[in-house]
DNA sequence: AACCCTTTGAAGGGG
DNA sequence: CCCCTTCAAAGGGTT
């Protein structure tokens, strides 16, 4: 895939906000924003349905999620339409743990407490200077639909955090080692003023922020012995802990020390994409809020949460996931999402066959989303 | 210890 | 081109 492309690929018309995707997603949600409208009235109908299908899920195994056939994106169409106040009380109807269920039960566990977080992030990003090209840097369309959850006017407190990162001097944190980081190795002014800009508004995203100042950047990640190498946190050695053996110093053959290098070789991980940058932005504030500590039903939120975004919030992420992206190729240019395949060993991935035969669900319910997603509609960015 | 669950998006491969 | 699969984060729960 032309990744350079999709990606952006630099200063020119390609520095767009993404992949086709992230614009279906926002057809998706104006398609949902229409449903919302439209299915007022056959809410409760539907809201049964719906609860009907969670419980079918349930009956049919631990492994019943959301991914029910015909569940997709209507689904979720229908969990905004209804509030999501409402919505949440539909998660895990039979099995919710009661800390979770009295999480849920916060009305604004459901609703747009989100909103002043990601304002939050949209102010940190407007505080950095755009990329060097700063005229073509392309600003998100206004959205289709503006979320009337979402008014204008409403202007989010900065947490200490955020205010820390947004000042123009911030004091390093004590034990922050990215911010002890001498010199920023960046050359552009694009990605190193991206990259300042995650660490600071996504105070929460260690990832994001110890890529600006990762040493890789300087030199190479992890290079044994240099100085100031630091692990990318895209690096992961296969026992998930940072314990790189750069060297092997025992008297083992050449094929046992070969095959334990292959086995220690690190993992580069894939790059976040604009829902994962979201959710590590949101997630502690979601648990804090919910007192839900479970990652599935977090994730369910900021799921909901994602899709009543505006775009130009989601545009925010979509942008911080293209640099990262960029700031991914660069680093790593021959690495590629295939070397990561496999590695992860799912037992889903035989109860998937097993639901394909019995023609039952995909393992996430994602997939049949997608399919059931609408017609792309024009880019928004490009053309 | 390893995997599951749950979410969306990106990427790669097969048909 | 479309569809499917896998992985990315996260942490409690399950095997």
């Amino acid at each position: 895939m032309p990744q350079l492309d999709s990606g952006g690929g630099g200063a020119g018309g390609g520095d767009d906000l993404g992949a086709p995707d992230e614009l279906l997603a926002f057809q998706d949600e104006g398609e949902e924003q229409d449903d919302k409208s439209r299915d007022s009235a056959a809410g409760p109908e539907r809201d049964l349905a719906e609860l009907k299908s969670s419980l079918v899920n349930e009956s049919e195994g631990a492994a019943g999620g959301a991914g029910v056939p015909g569940a997709g994106t209507g689904a979720r169409g229908e969990a905004e339409a209804l509030g999501r106040e409402h919505a949440s009380q539909r998660l895990f109807p039979d099995k919710l743990p009661e800390s979770l269920e009295d999480g849920l039960k916060a009305p604004e566990c459901a609703s747009g407490m989100y909103k002043d977080t990601v304002y939050s992030a949209f102010n940190l990003l407007m505080h950095y200077p755009p990329p060097s090209g700063a005229g073509q840097h392309p600003q998100p369309q206004p959205p289709l639909h503006n979320k009337a959850s979402q008014p204008a006017h409403s202007v989010p407190q900065l947490s200490p955090l955020y205010e820390h990162f947004s000042s123009p001097h911030p004091t390093p944190a004590p034990g922050d080692i990215s911010q002890k980081q001498v010199h920023r190795p960046l050359q552009t002014s694009d990605l190193s003023g991206f990259y300042s800009l995650t660490s600071g508004s996504m105070g929460q995203l260690p990832h994001t922020v110890s890529w600006f100042t990762h040493p890789s950047l300087m030199l190479g990640s992890g290079v044994p012995g240099h100085p100031a190498a630091i692990p990318h946190p895209a690096i992961v050695p296969p026992s998930g802990k940072q314990e790189l053996q750069p060297y092997d110093r025992s008297l083992k053959t050449q094929a046992e020390s070969k095959v334990e290098k292959e086995a220690k070789k690190p993992t580069i991980k894939k790059p976040l994409n604009a829902f994962m940058l979201y959710m590590k932005e949101m997630r502690a504030k979601v648990i804090a809020e919910c007192t839900l500590k479970e990652s599935a039903a977090i994730n369910q939120i900021l799921g909901r949460r994602w899709h009543a975004l505006s775009r130009e919030e989601q545009a925010k992420y979509y942008e911080l996931a293209r640099k990262e992206r960029q700031l991914h190729m660069q680093l790593y240019p021959g690495w590629s999402a295939r070397d990561n395949y496999g590695k992860k060993k799912r037992r889903s991935r035989e109860k998937h066959q097993e639901s394909n035969t019995g023609g039952k669900r995909n393992a996430f319910g994602t997939y049949p989303e997608k399919a059931a997603a609408p017609a792309p509609f024009l880019p928004m960015t490009v053309l």
